[in-house]
DNA sequence: TATTCATATGAATCATCGT
DNA sequence: CACGATGATTCATATGAAT
């Protein structure tokens, strides 16, 4: 399908085959209203990764990632960026997706090519894969940049689609969502991963929903599974995707065909209640709310002394709240949060009000 | 106060006034544990911003925050980082704190100056000022970059301390905290806010005790109200700081008066098992806790016999108890302490038992 | 059918010390 | 510096078998 655009026409719902610059470069200036774009992280990883239990991580070492050095990655990007403007209409915009291995040359990169940043949006995965070793904190996000073609681009966002996904409250700059598993991971015919990166549908749609109108025409310079093209399909934006792997292309081709465009009625979301969140004892500490070295008291009158990390000492005993309450009981579990008081203007105050404290505050 | 330190001596605990370059010339090389800075943003904010009800946002408009190009931006940053980065011991690391405006050039300069990222980290604010407009997401989040001095750098990290801190799961690399207000907000003598950009005590609380040690000298180039200071004084670590702004240095002056150091109990925190001091399995025969000849058992009730010498022997195998372990299961590796069982009183127990015996001994 | 248990796995720059 | 030995280390889901 072709569709007219100013004196050119532009391949519509199709893979373009090969290399991104060139196939953006063969397509007409300003034709296209937004990119999102999943390029190569660069991850450079070293040798192989075992679990605790000595299973080996499958991990990213394809040749489409690798790249010499941070000046070669820096000259990829500012190429493919290049092309990419060149197609935007002046009013468009660009999302970008990476890791803090390439993140930030992408976002150099965007702001020296004239891009204006909208936003930058943080995708915290709700099933990371923790960090094995124990060395770093898990790696437990990725970041989105959204930037406007020039600073004075007059960009879509649908605010109000995004407040009401949001259950009536502005939508913020993070974005909680699960990993991309189970049905929705395309497999080949082996069974296994067709695609090391799969993003998952939620963040497509949540881009999609916010930033574009029906009708649309989305480009992914990097389309492999296809994850743009299928939610821009179901609902109903025209999409365009440069591929120079096959075999990713045979599994997007299939994924597309599969995808029908959504209803209206289908198009709302149903939003599940989110359990109330978890909130570690060790923040009480951390905002001040008890001190490093304050006295909680349980119901036997018992004192134990809270330490910088929010763990208690009582006696020769060390600690969570619940492990230390479930000692001092000579119980097999506790729940620290009913089980121990302090003391505010000579009152005893179960440590749970705080926690509600912060609950309210996270709501 | 001073520090020896090698030939030359740090002015510890105390606020080094006017520019931080000149400020970080004049300390010895390699001297410096940790750095945080919190450098202007160059957030370039255009007219006056108003609320819905009509009051008038109070902008972050200072002279400090303003600069010509990114190119100037990126120069500044280039040159505070290389005076930074002299200081810093080898295994020594480095926090930057920055939003959208500025992280990306803060992370291309601090990769291209040869630090090495270990972890980006979002500071997901609880209460962040919304979009008064609607035409943008929440600005709800800012971005901090954990990278060490070199690839190689042996930076620290008290996982456990943030594991109990995160009652008892590994830390994300996002951030849950509330921005600072109140009464932890400095106030100047009208009752104003007495910086425009006063970070919380909880995100500095958590950045200490997970990558400082206590007696470590933490360095902050940005002091401004001087949460850094204050916080590693009440954490048991030392500080240096650099204002050129005379305000902001009273403010901070008044303000570490006031803050006390926590006594010793309530600083000590989960150690790591790496610290502990290494137990030969041999040690286990010697003094008799194991018998030679001794049988062990894995978790599939595979069999092996304690050897005089502290090895084992299993079907043809022999060696430590971590390579005939790892060679029962075919692993690359294995922890021979919590892989094997002996037998008491019909009960099977983990070796690792005795270890701790011999340890709390050495304690 | 409901529940429990065991197993698999995801964009990861993932160890340290002594010889 | 290279190498070998020691030994520390995981969270949320999905899936499928067993009860």
């Amino acid at each position: 399908m072709t569709k007219t655009q100013g004196a050119a026409s532009l391949p519509l719902n199709q893979i373009l085959r090969g290399d991104c610059i060139d196939a953006m470069d063969s397509l007409p200036a300003a034709s296209i209203d937004l990119i999102f774009a999943d390029p190569p992280y660069n991850l450079q990883l070293k040798g192989a990764l075992h679990r605790p239990d000595n299973s080996q991580v499958d991990a990213v070492d394809d040749a489409w990632d690798q790249f010499s050095s941070f000046s070669a990655y820096d000259q990829f990007t500012r190429a493919w960026l290049k092309a990419a403007r060149r197609v935007l209409k002046p009013d468009g915009a660009i999302w970008v997706i990476g890791s803090y291995h390439n993140i930030f040359r992408v976002g150099t990169a965007l702001q020296d090519a004239g891009f204006w940043i909208l936003n930058d949006v943080v995708w915290r995965k709700t099933n990371p894969m923790p960090n094995f070793k124990g060395k770093r904190l898990t790696n437990a996000h990725e970041t989105m940049i959204w930037a406007g073609r020039d600073e004075g681009s007059k960009y879509t966002f649908n605010y109000d689609a995004l407040k009401a996904l949001n259950e009536g409250v502005q939508m913020r700059s993070d974005w909680t969502l699960p990993i991309c598993s189970g049905h929705e991971r395309e497999k080949d015919k082996d069974g296994n991963k067709a695609h090391p990166t799969q993003k998952p549908q939620s963040l497509l749609h949540r881009v999609l929903v916010g930033t574009t109108r029906p009708g649309d025409v989305v480009l992914d310079p990097f389309f492999g599974s296809g994850t743009t093209g299928a939610v821009a399909k179901m609902l109903g934006r025209d999409f365009i995707g440069c591929e120079r792997d096959e075999s990713y292309i045979t599994v997007a081709e299939r994924r597309l065909a599969r995808v029908r465009k959504l209803d209206k009625s289908a198009l709302e979301v149903t939003q599940s209640k989110r359990a109330e969140p978890r909130v570690p004892f060790g923040q009480l500490v951390e905002r001040g709310m008890l001190r490093p070295g304050e006295k909680l008291v349980n119901a036997r009158g018992q004192i134990a002394k809270v330490r910088a990390d929010g763990t208690l000492v009582a006696d020769q005993l060390t600690g969570s709240i619940h492990q230390v309450g479930a000692a001092l009981d000579g119980a097999p579990s506790c729940n620290g949060w009913t089980y121990w008081s302090f003391t505010r203007e000579g009152q005893k105050v179960p440590i749970d009000i705080l926690r509600q404290q912060i609950r309210a505050e996270m709501r």
